[in-house]
Order: C-alpha cells, then structure tokens, then sequence
DNA sequence: GGGCGGTAGATGTCTGACATCTGGCAGGTA
DNA sequence: TACCTGCCAGATGTCAGACATCTACCGCCC
C-alpha cells in the first residue's frame, strides 16, 4: 500500500468551504438570512468561535452581512478569493493585459472629462516622472501618473479597482523580481497620452495608452 | 452642553482598523511578522478571539497570512475592501464604464487567440441570448455569451476579474430594479462581436465590443 | 389606534484551558 | 567536521461556558 499524506486543514477552512458552497449553490439564496451561530455550531460540530471567524472573513469581503441581535444575511454571491488567487499567481502577461484595459479606458475618460486643473497636476506628474533617478523612484512616479490619470477620469469605481490591481500587481513583480529589464519605451508615449487628454481627445488618448503597455508586452510574448 | 453620540462600533471592527492601518503605514512591510495573538490581545486590552476574528478577515482577503506554530506574517499591502465598498455604491454609469472596458479588452484577445472550437461555442451562445424569453433568461444568456468571449481570451486574470465584477454588478443591479427600461441595442451589435473575432480582426473586436455597451451608456448620460 | 415596555433570541465579548504544529537548538553519531 | 535525531519553547488552532448587549416582535395599557 502507498502512503499518502494525512487529510489536513483546519475547522475554520472547512466551515468556510461548507459556507461557500451554500451560497454558491444558491441554497442560501442574497437576503435570506442564515442558520443563527449556536445552530450552525450544533450541525457542523465546530466550536462557537470557528463558526465565527468563517462569518467574520465572509463578511469582511461582503458575502454575508452581520446584523447584531438579528441574525446574519447573504448579501452577495460573489466571492473575491478566486480573483485574489488568480492574482498571486498570474503570469507577466495576463497581468499587462488586464492594466491595459484599465489603463485605455482611464485614458478615454480623462479626456472628455479633464479640468484646466488636472491638466495642471497631470503635467507636474509627469515631470517628475521624467526627473525620477534611481529605479524605485521611477516606479513611484509612473505610479502616480497612471493613478492621477484614473482619477481625472472621474469614476470613483474605476479609480478604485485601478489603484487595487496596480498596488497588488507592483507588490508580486517586485517579489519576482522579473521587472528587472522590461523594456520601457521611454518618456514619448507618457506625453503622447497626457497631450491627447489636453485636446480632449479620447480616441486618441486610448491609443497613446495602449503605446504606452504595447512594447512591453510584445517584449513579453518574444520570452514566452 | 450638547449631546453626542457614544462611540459605536465593535471591538473587532476597531482591530481590523488598526491593523490595516499598520500595514497601510508600512509600520507593519510586506514579509514582516506581526506580533503573536496574545501580545496583540495584551496591547490592544481585547481578548484573542478578537483578534484571531480581524486576523482571519485580513487572512482572507490576502493582506495576512498564518503559519500555524510559526506566525503571522504581511503578505500584500493592498486590501480589497475599498473596492468592494464602492462597487456597492457605485453610480450605474460607473459600473457601465467598468464593463465596457472588460469588454473591449476580452473582445480584442478573443479575436486573437480564437480557436474554430471557441467559436462554435460562443455560436451556441448567442443563439441562446436570441433565443431567450422573458428577461431573467435573457440576462442570465447575456452574462454566458459575454463570460464566453472573456474565457476566449485565454487570460484567466481577466476571466476571473470579469466574473467578480459581473456578478456583483448584477446583483446590485437587480437588487435597485433599475435595469427595468434600460434601451438594448438589440442583436446586431453582439453579432458584429463574433463576426470580428471570426475574422481575428482585433480592432472591430473592439469597437463592436464598445458599440455593444455604449448605447446604454449614452441613455443613461442622458438621464443624468 | 398608537405608544410603551417586556421578552426571546440573536450576536458581541471574555476567560481559561488544552491540542497541535513549527522552528531552532542541543546533543549524539558517523 | 558534518549530519541527523530528538527535545522544547512558542506560536496558532480549537474548545467550552458564561455573560453582556442589542434587535425584532408582541402583548398590554392609555
């Protein structure tokens, strides 16, 4: 007989699993409200607080909604965790190609909706970009240009999932450490998308945005 | 004197806050270990069950990450609950813009990388979305066809970003009822969508992909 | 009929203890 | 010297029971 490893995880993972799935399934359906946690402790045989900390990391990500001296709702079906994994363990390309989306439809926006104002701000960004020295520097102020980018499009959603994606995908290149000589087409195509946003042209400024990931990405499907 | 409010809000809440403010400040960097529960419950003066409640939603969502008999350690700067906040209360037009910028970079892809088996599928599918009925059928075959050409892009960061969002779009969509007389271009533009990905023509992927959303996006500027 | 107050049941929190795993160190062995 | 074994401190994992506090509901009283 081969040996195999013993079944492990902890009570908590399980009940989260089990938790999942019920709303999943559509079993607890968005509004319903739950088992109450001492029934839920009875039937799944786990203590009080595991039942607890499986709702508490539910709740946090907005699956389910606690209301004190009520009971706890589903309030959502949507579960991030896949796209939180999917996230740690993309590939340069996959990662290049979700930005882009964002980085041309933040561009288009910006364009049709930009102020005397931003155009001030994003021009100051942008020199500070070109002024940037050491490596890290650089990372930070092309960081904040893309950001002030977004934001002069005016939708905070947009700005929002923007500086998430863009703060966790910096974080797992830098751990990779495979930003190391990823071509960068230099300051031409940055200025071509600030000068597009100033003309108010959105068409325009979407297409200096994808200029800007292009080379890198094509540099990144030559390795592949 | 007047009267005031007295301060609300559980002790776990006040925790999580904490903590995140820890690593949003870098007091607490990325790979550091934190202190251990019963130094925390010590300095926090709450008990540990509240702070393994704050650590599992942090666990959860890919800030923390435990190492059961070692520790716990930092794993990302970047927590999700901003965006799942404001996905909650975003504008419809938010939302749209969102979408629409998904769609264009999934249609473009799936016009590249299509396979003959891709489109045979996505066929399938939109002969279901012609097909459907009443509205709920029309918009649960709606998000597979749409699903459809985000897997043909062969990014499964995307694919599972698209998912998220549409999910979690839809819900709070249905949940105000103000999808009830949104205008539909009707089927024309969705077929312009895979006949441009038949062609692996990427760019009237992408415009028919915007041409699909923008109608709705239109309409709803004008409301405003 | 409307406002009041009681009550059942839910979540919020705490205490203390024990189980189990991990990492590192000391000591033995080749 | 180099390596492996076994032990141990400290960390997280789990449990039990109790009490506090809030909410929704319902019956009572004015």
């Amino acid at each position: 007989m081969s040996l195999q490893p013993v079944p492990r995880g902890s009570a908590v993972d399980a009940v989260l699993e089990q938790m999942h799935e019920q709303v999943a399934s559509g079993a607890w359906a968005v509004g319903d409200r739950i088992p109450g946690e001492h029934e839920l402790s009875a039937v799944l045989r786990v203590s009080r607080p595991a039942i607890r900390e499986a709702i508490r990391a539910l709740s946090h990500v907005g699956v389910l909604e606690v209301r004190r001296g009520d009971g706890t709702y589903v309030r959502s079906a949507a579960d991030p965790r896949p796209l939180l994994r999917r996230m740690e363990r993309a590939s340069l390309r996959d990662v290049f190609e979700v930005q882009l989306a964002y980085d041309v439809q933040a561009a288009k926006l910006a364009a049709t909706r930009r102020t005397p104002d931003d155009l001030r701000r994003l021009e100051a960004l942008l020199r500070d970009r070109d002024a940037a020295e050491d490596p890290a520097a650089f990372g930070e102020a092309d960081s904040r240009f893309h950001l002030g980018v977004a934001e002069t499009a005016r939708n905070p959603l947009l700005t929002e999932a923007f500086r998430f994606f863009r703060h966790r995908l910096r974080e797992s290149l830098s751990a990779l450490r495979e930003d190391r000589d990823l071509p960068e087409g230099g300051p031409a195509p940055h200025h071509a998308v600030l000068e597009a946003i100033a003309e108010r042209d959105a068409d325009a400024a979407g297409s200096a945005a994808a200029r800007v990931v292009e080379p890198t990405l094509r540099a990144l499907e030559e390795v592949l």
